[in-house]
DNA sequence: TTTATATATCGAAATATAACGATATAATTA
DNA sequence: TAATTATATCGTTATATTTCGATATATAAA
């Protein structure tokens, strides 16, 4: 039930479906994914905590950059589910829509850092 | 988006997707949801409003019950596929387990009243 | 009518969640 | 070593959620 309800949690608020959306395009820092949402870099440290403790990311620190992407579903059955679905759910909301949009403008080399 | 958030955030609370397994077995009605759950009636109420708000149950007022049903899913489809989800999921966890057990035993004709 | 009953709603208290700025941590560069 | 940089954590405040008991509503029965 545990791991069922975190995974429900996780994708229970906006900013952390739109992470998954994101995620699903490509690999992001936590500076880009704050960029992106427009919130402040603790709030989606935060969010990406708890998207991973739930199965649904993965992270991977390469030097100093903490990369996340999807995780393969592997360690949470919910978690392995819920990541399909997603992956054909939300396309023609307006804010995924607009966020699909800036994505390609928001890399790490010019936001990161100066 | 907001109807994607509002399923999952309707199947975020133990409780209510201890609801969402019972009603899968039969119809049931608030006071015998809120015996087997445990929790006071105007809590079971509650669950039961957000559940239905969130299009995954729907209800029909009989005299003086109130049944409570899987929804048929046509009026939010992120409800329609966890519904189908749930379905099958959750069916080894032990307190979903203990319900399923003391269902049959929940009639409304002995617990509702006196 | 009045009374009883099942459910919904209200108000309050307790708990959880989300957001931010500030600071700590860890890895890289100078 | 010291300075820089990306991320995580801390402490606080604001908001949302959960729960309950009490009350209101609506239907049925007396």
């Amino acid at each position: 039930m545990k791991s069922f309800i975190k995974v429900m949690k996780a994708l229970s608020d906006p900013g952390r479906a739109k992470i998954m959306k994101m995620l699903q395009q490509r690999v992001m820092c936590v500076c880009e994914i704050h960029t992106a949402l427009g919130v402040a870099q603790s709030t989606a440290s935060k969010h990406l905590q708890i998207l991973e403790d739930s199965g649904l990311i993965a992270s991977r620190k390469e030097g100093l950059w903490v990369n996340y992407m999807v995780a393969d579903g592997s360690q949470n059955p919910y978690a392995a589910v819920m990541i399909g679905n997603i992956r054909e759910w939300l396309d023609n909301d307006p804010e995924i829509k607009r966020l699909m949009d800036i994505l390609p403008g928001i890399r790490r080399e010019t936001i990161c850092g100066r």
